[in-house]
DNA sequence: CATACGTGGGA
DNA sequence: TTCCCAAGTAT
């Protein structure tokens, strides 16, 4: 039974899988690279910053050798940017404690900055062979459904149940291929709104889809609404340079380069008239406080909005003059012309108005009489 | 156990 | 427009 169940599967892969770098390669490494990127990310997304990586870091030690400044600029745009942190740690610890091998066994690659349960299994059974199951979103829901489980798969109990059944239907020697199926099928048949049962390779075995309860599988519980945020944004030069802040390693955007911004009290729904006005004075003020800068607003550049997981900025970006004062405080500071910012990785929001300022250069020209 | 952490795409 | 999701991890 287990066995039949593991053989449609596993046949179904053979014939029907997606062809995915990561899938014609062996090399730990870059099986390694894939599953950190993969996480929370969909593998469209995942492909060209894939072969961007290797291309830059095609080995462990590569990774190790650079900096993370290099590591970041590589993931900008992918988001979750503790996981490029975390995998240039992380390439630096195998250099220094492991001699440069990729360990082979979950306990020593839970031992790395970035790989928690999931990945550790997919690293020793993709790239090592080891009988271990994984337990990602996808092998999550299609077990639910398999097995018509009831709880909330996202539970400690749930999770605890789950991979009892995952480990147990694994079938020995063929991990690898395996877990990538079981991901496989739920990517691209068992998927979470409308999945395709009449081409699923294992529906005979499928509990909910023969209670047709297949859509009420799995069961999670939903999320709290996104609360709203206000920034104000300052574009400050300083004699055709900007003023440019490193954010803190820990929190939003952690390592990447950002404009100077303070966080604006929230206004009352609906009533955001004249919040530009004040956002100019708090950035007037707030930098002073926390930057030390003194500078004067010129000009409102643009208004931008951008939705996080669980929150949604509104950021008022304003053109400033530098009048006195020099940066200090936690944040590394930088002035640099607006031609180099292209060198510093930034979140979404900070290069879009890095974009806005190259194409309007001029006005950010050095003064011809300094 | 709950929350923070990005971004882009589909319904 | 709004909401939800997508190969999770760290705290």
């Amino acid at each position: 039974m287990l066995a039949a169940f593991a053989g449609a599967l596993l046949n179904w892969y053979q014939s029907q899988q997606r062809s995915l770098p990561w899938r014609s390669s062996s090399d730990p490494y870059q099986i390694w690279v894939s599953e950190v990127m993969l996480q929370q990310t969909r593998v469209e997304t995942v492909l060209p910053y894939y072969a961007r990586w290797l291309e830059r870091f095609p080995t462990v030690d590569s990774l190790a050798a650079a900096s993370q400044q290099e590591a970041l600029a590589m993931w900008e745009g992918l988001g979750y940017y503790s996981r490029a942190r975390n995998l240039h740690r992380a390439a630096q610890k195998v250099v220094k404690e492991f001699g440069g091998r990729i360990p082979s066994t979950v306990a020593e690659l839970r031992m790395l900055p970035g790989i928690g349960a999931y990945t550790a299994a997919a690293i020793a059974s993709i790239a090592f062979g080891v009988d271990v199951a994984v337990l990602d979103g996808n092998v999550k829901r299609v077990l639910a459904r398999l097995f018509n489980y009831s709880g909330d798969v996202k539970s400690a109990r749930g999770e605890k149940e789950l991979s009892m059944l995952a480990q147990r239907l694994l079938p020995p020697g063929q991990a690898g291929d395996y877990n990538q199926a079981l991901m496989e099928l739920g990517a691209t048949i068992c998927t979470p709104r409308t999945p395709a049962c009449p081409r699923c390779p294992v529906r005979e075995w499928c509990q909910a889809q023969q209670l047709g309860l297949q859509h009420a599988r799995p069961v999670t519980r939903k999320r709290a609404p996104a609360p709203r945020r206000v920034f104000a944004v300052g574009v400050i030069r300083k004699r055709g340079r900007v003023l440019l802040t490193q954010r803190a390693d820990d929190g939003l955007l952690g390592g990447l380069w950002a404009f100077p911004s303070v966080s604006l009290i929230e206004a009352e729904t609906g009533a955001s008239s004249g919040a530009p006005s004040n956002a100019a004075l708090d950035l007037q003020r707030g930098l002073r406080q926390s930057l030390g800068v003194c500078i004067s607003v010129q000009a409102p550049l643009q208004t931008l909005s951008h939705a996080y997981t669980h929150f949604r900025v509104t950021a008022y970006v304003f053109d400033c003059d530098w009048l006195a004062g020099q940066p200090q405080g936690q944040l590394r500071v930088k002035w640099l012309p607006v031609s180099w910012l292209v060198r510093y990785p930034m979140g979404k929001i900070d290069r879009s108005i890095a974009r806005h300022l190259a194409r309007t250069h001029a006005a950010y020209a050095p003064h011809p009489g300094l």
